[in-house]
DNA sequence: GAGAGGGATTGAAACATTTCAATGCCCGCA
DNA sequence: TGCGGGCATTGAAATGTTTCAATCCCTCTC
């Protein structure tokens, strides 16, 4: 950690008691309006009812004493909140970063409001969000599972709270999904490679456990036998614990000590390729020239990188949105859900990061 | 919008109206284990009150029943939640999805459940959600704000929420604040481009109702000033009102166009670089052999881009992290809060997209 | 002038908790 | 045998809303 890590001026002033200790509550708002509780709760919600002179009126303390409504006792007796919980697998990648504005833009249009929880592929994490999230009683929740098991989603939704899928398809669609066919994408990365003439390529991947890591290489090793390869020969696969930068450094140093060294990389997202990039020049290893890289996910910079990174792309705005669509209709929807499942297809973006391996063969 | 976009596959399957009506409460499993209300609530916020005998019958129950908790109820007796909002300028911008993490890790170690909003830099919008915000009771309000004026937020934190503000000072240190000196920022990148030898340099700024980009022009002017020229004359503002990749193409066009055309562009942030440098090398300019680029903020694949950018780097992660713990201390200090600033300093990075302007003059 | 009709307002119950004073119970000690 | 003390449990009040049946009051009609 460089020295501008630490805060270079910390300065303390300014105490102060003030902090309001009771709320008001509608009850002195009706006091100071002269009117009954009832009325008030009337003008907030159903105004129609209401007399234009006493609306002013009560309009008007509300202002004078600055009252906030409580939402919670406002959802205690209502019931339904109007509250979505957004479990990610890692808040902080670029991959989610692009979800997630899709979701905000269509939610917040429906007046809801958004509770982020990063599960960092841990299922007890993931397991403790959902539920406190279920105890805030949320209307539904998006979410990218972290682990194989969708079991507990399913008896979520059946106590009550709107569950969608993100990237990920549910079993026998008992829950509403919204995905990309990550079989396709492998296998479109895969056919990429093996076309250009490579006969083994190295498979930076995440842990199995995550279904989108398995669905790839189920792609990927359709594309070698669809080329006529024996995937276990043409593949030497790398398990990643972490699927960021460092992690791609970590995965290509193991496969560069590998015997037989592969002429292409298949990196399951960007980041892993950034690192991968990145180390590749650091050693002095041409890319493409001496090793072809793709990645997976094509954010936004990937058309930036030197050179020009080969990646999957998915419409991930839409995936967003399409999701947070699922669920508010999920909401509407009284007794006559019908579960849907929306596929989108990746596409193959082909940039200047890979080429034929050098020794054709 | 290409034809990915569309779901190439919709079913549509399983209809259920399974879902539960009423949920169970704690009086249920009172008369479940043969025991009080309050008993069970004992069981599970002051569990040393409990004979163990009895604590195991209730805890038994919950699990039969499967009880879940309301913690809008809980919140309406019981005061203060758990819960922390944060109100970010563009939730999609690689920016704040950096800064996200340190908060997210900070607060969920606390106990805390994150609400993220998104103000798009609408004062408007944000007035609605803090509105929103401060009906749910949040604990605290972590905020980089829209506009210049920060009253409402003192109104805010007088009433009772904790509020720290991100990445911008408060005046008069009236309120908690986490910021990296934006004036620096500029000046550093203006400093590294005159001392280049460079006479006129476009600026790609953002609204200067953005306190951040009226700071960062400041120094810029300074560092004109310090090198012997006239602000005016040696820089050419433009201000963009989308800050990103297309508002940097947008911008260079104008920049082009314009009769005197600079020899250097400084960028608001790396996306609008990003933008910058992808539109050069459409039109064939070199850079930075013909145009030299800075951005902003060194984000993740700064380093990665063709050519490498030169930037300025802000400790995203620990700004996160440093106004999480402020926000906490805030909660806990009861009577005798002081409030903090925390100061952070830029870094100039210097790469591949700086060098001297092509006729040196 | 009486009664019907209808819009505006009210009062009280209900929601699921926490908290706290009060009660119950058992044990030991005198 | 009676009493004080301490632990375990209970019952009821309080939290800030919404909802709905009941009431009130005014106007219109016959």
């Amino acid at each position: 950690m460089s020295d501008i890590d630490r805060p270079s001026k910390t300065s303390t002033s300014g105490s102060d008691g003030e902090r309001a200790r009771t709320r008001l509550s509608m009850v002195d708002v009706a006091a100071h309006a002269g009117v009954s509780l009832g009325t008030v709760s009337n003008v907030l919600n159903r105004p129609e009812l209401v007399a234009e002179r006493t609306q002013r009126r009560v309009r008007s303390s509300i202002a004078a004493l600055g009252f906030v409504p409580n939402a919670p006792a406002r959802q205690l007796r209502g019931g339904r909140s109007r509250t979505v919980g957004v479990v990610v697998r890692e808040i902080g990648s670029p991959y989610f970063s692009e979800i997630l504005p899709g979701i905000e833009s269509k939610l917040a249009k429906e007046q809801f409001l958004l509770m982020v929880c990063s599960s960092d592929d841990s299922p007890d994490k993931e397991a403790y969000y959902l539920k406190t999230l279920e105890e805030h009683r949320v209307a539904g929740i998006l979410i990218s599972p972290a682990g194989d098991d969708i079991e507990h989603l399913i008896e979520l939704r059946q106590r009550g709270v709107g569950v969608v899928l993100l990237d990920r398809l549910g079993v026998g669609s008992q829950l509403c999904a919204v995905a990309v066919n990550n079989v396709q994408g492998g296998d479109l990365a895969g056919d990429h490679l093996f076309s250009l003439g490579h006969r083994r390529i190295g498979f930076l991947n995440g842990p199995s456990t995550v279904r989108q890591c398995a669905d790839r290489r189920e792609g990927l090793h359709r594309a070698a036998r669809r080329a006529g390869l024996d995937p276990d020969e043409a593949i030497s696969e790398i398990t990643l614990s972490v699927l960021n930068a460092q992690g791609g450094e970590t995965g290509l140093a193991q496969l560069l000590d590998d015997g037989r060294r592969p002429s292409a990389i298949f990196c399951i997202n960007d980041m892993v390729a950034v690192g991968v990039l990145r180390d590749l020049a650091k050693r002095g290893i041409a890319a493409p020239g001496e090793m072809s890289v793709v990645g997976y996910d094509d954010v936004e910079f990937a058309a930036l990188l030197s050179p020009a990174l080969t990646s999957i792309r998915m419409p991930k705005q839409q995936l967003g949105q399409a999701a947070a669509e699922l669920l508010v209709t999920d909401f509407r929807a009284d007794d006559n859900h019908w579960h849907q499942e929306i596929v989108f297809q990746p596409e193959l973006i082909i940039r200047a990061s890979t080429a034929p391996p050098p020794t054709s063969g």
